[in-house]
DNA sequence: GAAATGTTTGACCATTTGGTCAAACGCACG
DNA sequence: CGTGCGTTTGACCAAATGGTCAAACATTTC
């Protein structure tokens, strides 16, 4: 079958770089879709159309619409969790944090679209990642929050939950893209992120002094 | 026609006492629905059957789908904007910034169901809201940031943009709610919100501390 | 250039879903 | 008890939508 020592079809690395082509086609459309309509929002046609594309001949790359929505979960997960991975627990405390804090602004500001998606997920209940929220995330976080601890035991930080630390650190930093509605309708057209930049950072310093 | 001194039909005292208990479930069903399935995941059918009312019927008291769903976020609008007007400019002004986010964090705990469907109308775009974020939200936001600058001039705070300390209170408190599913994933069965009030009070006492 | 393989599509289908309607039901009141 | 009003529903409809399929069209390879 196929050319040189490529797989036969759908598997990982994708065959034919056409293939590759409208698969990447339909998954940047289906995340321009999904992130808006959600996914019971989010119609085949609609995503065809944005990708270039008869429907059918979207089906004949994805085998339902599901499958779309998933692989493009699966794909954003792992961009995701990079940022509280790249947390080094030999760095300087403070420093690291704040780090994470802004990798985390810095996404809301470039992947809008992905965190939209991911707020949708979750707020649905997290139908089809709960599972890995559950699992990796949850392993991960305990992992970090465990390295939080110990700055905190040691008096590097000040002492904080480093779970709801965490947690603010996504809730502050992700609002700027989920919320983008509500945060352009009162702000205007002013950019937000260099406001919001400089306020968490004042935010997480002031918390953080040991 | 009608009964006693009431109105006709259809306005906002409602009629009857049977209308105004099929108007409340219709209007509690449909929070329950919209807030989980989004305005095109939820069904008129899944409404109705949460009311305890046939799809026909509950039409007899809405004429449509959206207008369910914006009965809802009228209603909701107040509730929601009801804590900020409470903040009072001639009090304690880290006592009333700490009281307005004990209020908007107890609002996430009481009322997750209304905090999703605001999360999902504004992760859309707010197609429904997007005036009144604009017009009302807008003008009450600038004037209270108006009166915590003011706070900030006269040292009673420390500096903060006024804008963002809202924006970081929003999203702080109703990320409890809104992302309860991932929460839920990391923490487990704990309830999350006697540490969430702990550290959110830490936040804001250190952040606003002159 | 023909065979084989990969790609695209028009036509079609079953189901779901928002919404309509006429008829039936119930209940208050004269 | 019967008239009138408010309430409820079964049956129905048109549009939208996820998905199928066989046939046509490209492209690569020999």
């Amino acid at each position: 079958m196929g050319q040189s020592g490529e797989q036969t079809t759908s598997a990982k690395g994708a065959g034919t770089r056409i293939q590759k082509r409208n698969r990447d086609a339909i998954l940047d459309a289906g995340l321009e879709v999904f992130s808006v309509e959600g996914f019971r929002g989010a119609t085949l046609d609609a995503i065809a159309r944005h990708a270039g594309l008869s429907k059918p001949n979207l089906l004949y790359y994805f085998p339902s619409k599901e499958a779309v929505y998933v692989a493009l979960l699966e794909r954003l997960l792992e961009t995701w969790l990079d940022p509280l991975q790249a947390l080094n627990p030999s760095g300087d405390p403070v420093a690291e944090i704040l780090a994470y804090m802004r990798r985390k602004l810095a996404m809301s500001r470039d992947f809008p679209r992905e965190s939209r998606l991911f707020a949708g997920e979750v707020l649905r209940g997290a139908p089809q990642i709960g599972d890995v929220l559950r699992g990796e995330l949850k392993d991960l976080v305990d992992e970090r929050a465990r390295v939080i601890a110990g700055w905190s035991d040691r008096g590097q930080i000040a002492p904080v939950d480093p779970h709801h630390l965490i947690f603010s650190i996504w809730s502050l930093t992700q609002h700027y893209a989920d919320f983008d509605a509500q945060v352009s309708a009162v702000l205007g057209d002013t950019d937000p992120f260099p406001g919001a930049e400089a306020h968490l950072e004042q935010m997480f310093l002031r918390l953080l002094q040991p």
